[in-house]
DNA sequence: AATTAGCACTCTCAGCTCGAGAGTGCTAAT
DNA sequence: ATTAGCACTCTCGAGCTGAGAGTGCTAATT
């Protein structure tokens, strides 16, 4: 496979560039007009013809313009994208909504999917940090009537659990108190399995009540990904390539199916770097629903302990450098967040 | 305004069934095909007419075949309407569900959702049970690192509340839990109101304690609902009368837009008992990007005291009777796992 | 050897017509 | 009160057309 020349490298943003723009596929002459090149447009023909032939652009039709196709926007992203910062003021702006919102987590997550939907005028999605190694920190048993029982469990990271269940007796909140406190003694900081090798003289409450622990770390620990934080799904409804509903629908429709997400929020990593931003283009062969769709994808958190995952979901034709930007910086943050209020 | 004859009434309801059905105005001719009537097209053309006038019907243009109006559902649904209940299995199926859930509010209220959205094929959305009397129920305080501590407080209802914050000083855990025991001891099922009023002799890292509480439990007070959660927004893409994406987008965007969800939520009951379903049709007048909607509603939980929304949005040609029947069942299930697991 | 002007050709798109089909409203007969 | 009959209306899809945009090729130019 030949190289791209310099001149064609040009062309080639500047195709991309004028096809964000208008949506429409870019002719030789408009491309010479837009930006006042100083060569005519049957040169830039010749160059496009070579590019077609090389796999960068695509004729959606003869005698229609040239579109970016896959392999184009792929080479745009990777070698001809100047990626700019964020301006100051705009950064400025987001981070202060950040330090406003409530000292909450939850209030964090929404706030980035938010602040991602807007900037990038795309769908976002951003996940709860979820820690691989699940252990655990604290424990707390609360009566709620009769037998009923409330725990809530907090695992290293922070994350919580809680669930409500019954005892074969009725236990006095002092009892369970008491319970939660020799709990708490002994099994800080367990992994799963250490938790299942600790030998602890335990009544059949305090058994009931480890099993309950165990089931929850054992539910936390197959979870792939945290909770999920959606918003902007109208704004690439807005999108003219999604005028057509199939095509609205079949990107959607990879946000509202559970496993398809976890799949490609985890398959899309290989290393999985915090602060590397990964552009997926097209679905990238392996996800036919977004065929049409670019994610710009990264994690977030502190490295092999506490992760999530955060990106934008819009057209193949987007603002990549923007979008991009937009990801990464929202990511810092976000890692920057957790990082000073991690629970170890 | 006149009344509706029986055989008028007879004609709206079959027009709102093949109506549901083909998504196409219906005319006498194919009405009285289908249901083999026996009055010739030509009296229905004129009962037709008669009920254009009185505002049941509408012509989408001279010379095409009828659609029910605002008015005409309306008076199909609260009189014409006989509610089926769902087949014995459907249920089975259902409450079989729930009860496989892992015993966590969380996992039913998604359950929920997604029970709504799959069995009317509609956008449905489930907010988390929110009770208006916020008081307390207990509180936990974990040191974590340093001098930062995070607080989880249990409201009375089983809403959890948490929060990180810093101390001036660093503070045992030991300290911390006493802590916590003294306010557990004074503050259980106080209000806020209630709760500033209590003379506590407290250090100044009690105070602090103290105001973060009432800082969590301000919040929320003022929230006026709980946690969201939705599914099957592409059910309403796959609709015909959204095939124009302008119209999904409009339909869609009260999703994504948190007052006004909250507003509707909320405005939508004046009387607010359980178990009442209500029906909102083509916006009702008052919320302009609903004309072509409906949205079935109804609240769940205990009254007065926990309680939450749920419902679906679809289009205004929607099959009432299978949808009113299956959000009622699931509020039904709901208000039943909510009284079951109940934190007095 | 690269670039460019010139030109014939191709394809889309919006607008148009046109006939079939479905449905109506009206009138006169039952 | 109901209905048969009929003229009329409107949509919808198919087919046509001309304008516009864009291409590829060739021959001339630098």
């Amino acid at each position: 496979m030949e190289e791209l020349t310099e001149r064609q490298k040009i062309l080639l943003s500047l195709i991309v560039h004028e096809h964000t723009q208008t949506a429409k596929p870019v002719g030789s002459a408009t491309l010479v007009r837009q930006y006042s090149l100083p060569i005519s447009s049957a040169t830039i023909r010749n160059e496009m013809t070579a590019m077609e032939e090389m796999g960068y652009l695509r004729q959606p039709h003869t005698s229609a313009g040239r579109v970016p196709t896959e392999k184009g926007y792929r080479f745009f992203v990777s070698n001809l994208l100047q990626q700019p910062m964020l301006p100051v003021a705009t950064r400025n702006t987001i981070t202060h909504q950040f330090y406003q919102a409530q000292q909450q987590l939850d209030e964090w997550l929404r706030l980035a999917a938010s602040v991602l939907a807007n900037h990038a005028q795309a769908a976002s999605i951003v996940t709860a940090p979820h820690s691989k190694k699940v252990a655990f920190k604290h424990l707390e048993l609360i009566s709620t009537r009769a037998s009923q029982v409330l725990m809530v469990l907090v695992l290293v990271g922070g994350e919580i659990r809680q669930q409500i269940f019954s005892l074969d007796e009725i236990v006095s909140q002092e009892k369970l108190s008491s319970l939660a406190a020799e709990l708490n003694a002994h099994c800080q900081n367990c992994t799963l399995t250490q938790l299942e090798k600790l030998d602890l003289d335990l009544d059949d409450v305090g058994n009931t009540v480890l099993g309950v622990i165990k089931d929850q770390m054992r539910l936390s620990e197959r979870l792939v990904i945290g909770e999920i934080y959606m918003d902007g799904l109208t704004n690439v409804l807005a999108e003219p390539e999604f005028a057509d509903t199939e095509q609205a629908l079949s990107a959607l429709s990879i946000f509202e199916e559970r496993n398809k997400l976890d799949d490609l929020l985890s398959r899309s990593f290989l290393g999985d770097e915090i602060g590397g931003v990964q552009v997926l283009i097209g679905g990238e062969g392996t996800w036919e629903e977004l065929r049409q769709c670019s994610l710009i994808l990264s994690h977030y958190g502190i490295q092999d302990q506490l992760t999530g995952t955060l990106g934008i979901l819009g057209p193949m034709r987007m603002p990549y450098g923007q979008a991009i930007s937009t990801v990464r910086f929202v990511a810092n943050l976000l890692s920057d967040l957790v990082a000073e209020n991690l629970i170890e």
